[in-house]
RNA sequence: GGGGUCGUGGUGCAGAUGGUUAGCACAUCGGCCUGUCAAGCCGAAGGUCGCGGGUUCAAGUCCCGUCGGCCCCGCCA
């Protein structure tokens, strides 16, 4: 390399004209006219564009100049000639008349294509992930991730909060998500744990005094993907003492406002909605509604209970319930679409779907005759119903019916335009119920994570009617992703270990898997809670992606694979035998 | 573990009902060309149709299996 770099490609204007620079980068396009070569130089800040004519002492060297190579450009910078100026580049109105140029690399033709939309499929985008990572939109997914990290450090910063790092080799947990393992070499047999998430260390932190953490980490768990879950992801980690619920909240609500003013210039009015559990199964269906759009499930269950019509009345005399939506202006649905959705409904495991048209203040169907008119009325109005909406009702055991609708609803408003995709509707969700039952493992396990606090008044419950038992969690969500989640944390040995019987874990297990965090709760722990972020969900959404794999440098994909490195891979023997494993076959 | 979908020159795609030289665009290479910015014009090269098996006179196309990408269910405290 000849000379210094003087200038990036993104920030040469009419100010910088008559200097003499040395830019350096990849040859993004060439055009060559016979005389004039035209080079589109690239780096990560932007596109100049260099001449390179006949008699220039670069010319030869130009000619040679293939996409991607790396280049160096000696010039000075011209304004461009009247109508040449190209106003879809930051750079457009000046351009490099070069002098000289040294080729710093060549390059293979690139197996994707780098400049213009994407159209390389995914796992070639995977495979060649340094080409990828090239192309101008993963560039600004990075640079909004570390734009988006650099705020949380400093506002957590300000706000007296510590980060801390926590160990990656950890002690394997027996509630949640699969482990991933790591053996010991030196503890032949044994085997650390890669951290599901930092959560015990944290806790132990908050024990030391140590008051306000935080942590940009990575957390790992053995699942299986989706588009938004990779094994190893990224979340903000929060811990704070002497604190309740509402402390968590605003900490939490003035990050995301600063977020969402710094990098996508948006509003967001706080203190934000807070929905209780029940309610937002109720009315969505779901624990993270997205509140973009109205549509709610309402409850008809009391209305059609004495109705004639037997699908209705039986299910609710049999317990069960009777809900639906309204779906506005859908009346005029054709007999095809009500039947697609209705088989798209059992699909999803209804029993069935009536669908009904409002006309004229009242309904338009053949099931009118069931209902009184006074019913019919009554049910318009819950719904604040209009002529040419369309009544969509299912009939079920709640906890089918109502996640079923929340479906039908989304499915709804993508269908008809309902989402403003320009809105950014944050709520909490509060009032979680502390554990659900399992069928599969036999016993109740926690919703949250099981350091998580009931609410003292459901205290008495924790052993007799667990099911009855509200957590002290909350969950952040937006625009129906769930953002953030945490809770209050038990601090208090006895109730940590009450909640561990809760579960059905032995005094014996708890003591070998937590003994160390329930000996801390004993040396004077104080009242503590937190919550994490999914930092990459997070960027998701304010780069407008759709999968996190767009905003992660190097995913894995959805069988768990490393395209570009080719992990997992084998070990050799060797390996192997140092750290006592052996690989069984056909199991 | 289950379901859906895709796999055709380097890349993105087209190839009804099986039928003989597998087509298009972009990229690549060569030629022409001094103001382009998705440069243009002319020409060339480039394909065991993911892999394996089967049906058939004949398979990119039909069947079975398998591998891989993506999406979803289960799973993800």
């Amino acid at each position: 390399m000849k000379w210094k770099r003087t200038h990036s490609c993104g920030e040469l204007t009419i100010n910088e004209v008559t200097q003499s620079v040395i830019l350096m980068g990849w040859v993004d396009r060439r055009r060559d006219h016979g005389g004039i070569i035209f080079i589109d130089l690239r780096d990560r800040y932007g596109i100049t564009q260099v001449q390179v004519n006949p008699n220039s002492e670069a010319y030869n060297e130009a000619k040679k100049l293939r996409s991607e190579y790396v280049v160096a450009f000696k010039g000075v910078v011209v304004a461009r000639p009247e109508g040449m100026i190209n106003t879809k580049l930051k750079t457009g109105e000046i351009e490099l008349v070069a002098s000289e140029i040294e080729i710093l690399n060549m390059a293979a033709t690139p197996s994707i294509p780098i400049t213009g939309e994407i159209n390389a499929s995914e796992d070639l985008r995977l495979k060649y992930r340094f080409l990828d990572l090239r192309r101008a939109d993963m560039q600004s997914n990075m640079i909004i991730r570390h734009k988006t990290a650099q705020i949380v450090r400093n506002y957590f910063s300000d706000n007296n909060f510590l980060e801390i790092e926590t160990p990656f080799l950890m002690k394997s947990t027996p509630e949640g998500a699969r482990d991933f393992l790591v053996p010991s070499r030196v503890w032949r047999g044994k085997f650390y744990a890669l951290p599901q998430s930092p959560q015990t260390y944290k806790q132990i932190l908050m024990i030391s005094g140590f008051d306000r953490y935080f942590q940009i980490v990575r957390c790992f768990r053995d699942e299986d993907l989706r588009a938004d879950r990779q094994p190893e992801f990224t979340q903000i980690d929060v811990e704070m003492s002497f604190i309740d619920e509402e402390d968590v909240f605003s900490i939490m609500e003035g990050l995301m406002v600063r977020v969402m003013k710094e990098i996508l210039n948006v509003e967001i009015k706080t203190p934000f909605q807070r929905i209780p559990y029940n309610t937002a199964m109720e009315k969505y269906g779901i624990d993270r509604p997205d509140l973009r759009f109205g549509l709610e499930i309402h409850n008809i269950s009391d209305i059609v209970k004495e109705s004639e019509f037997k699908v209705f009345s039986d299910t609710v005399k049999a317990g069960n319930i009777v809900a639906g939506i309204c779906a506005p202006g859908c009346g005029s649905f054709s007999r095809k679409q009500i039947d697609d959705l209705t088989a798209w409904t059992k699909e999803a495991g209804a029993k069935g779907l009536v669908a009904i048209k409002v006309k004229e203040n009242d309904w338009d169907s053949p099931l009118n005759k069931f209902f009184s008119d006074n019913q019919r009325k009554e049910i318009i109005k819950q719904f604040n119903a209009n002529d040419g909406d369309l009544f969509l009702f299912v009939a079920d055991e709640k906890n089918n019916a109502l996640p079923i609708l929340g479906d039908l609803r989304i499915k709804i408003a993508k269908q008809q335009n309902l989402i403003n995709p320009n809105l950014y509707k944050m709520a909490w969700v509060v009032d979680f119920p502390l554990f659900e039952y399992s069928t599969e493992e036999a016993r109740y396990v926690a919703c949250h994570h099981p350091f998580t606090s009931p609410v003292p008044g459901d205290l008495d419950k924790l052993l007799s009617e667990p099911e009855k038992v509200r957590a002290r969690a909350y969950d952040l969500i937006l625009n129906g992703l769930e953002i953030a989640g945490g809770s209050i944390r038990i601090s208090d040995s006895d109730i940590q270990s009450k909640m561990f019987k809760a579960l059905g874990i032995s005094d014996k297990e708890a003591q070998s898997k937590f003994g160390f965090l329930l000996d801390a709760l004993k040396y004077g722990a104080p009242p503590h809670g937190g919550i994490a972020f999914g930092f990459d969900r997070l960027i998701m959404i304010l780069t407008g992606c759709s999968s996190i794999r767009d905003v992660i440098a190097f995913p894995k994909t959805a069988s768990a694979a490393s395209l570009m490195d080719g992990a997992p891979s084998d070990v050799s023997s060797e390996q192997l035998l140092e750290l006592g494993l052996k690989i069984v076959d056909g199991l």
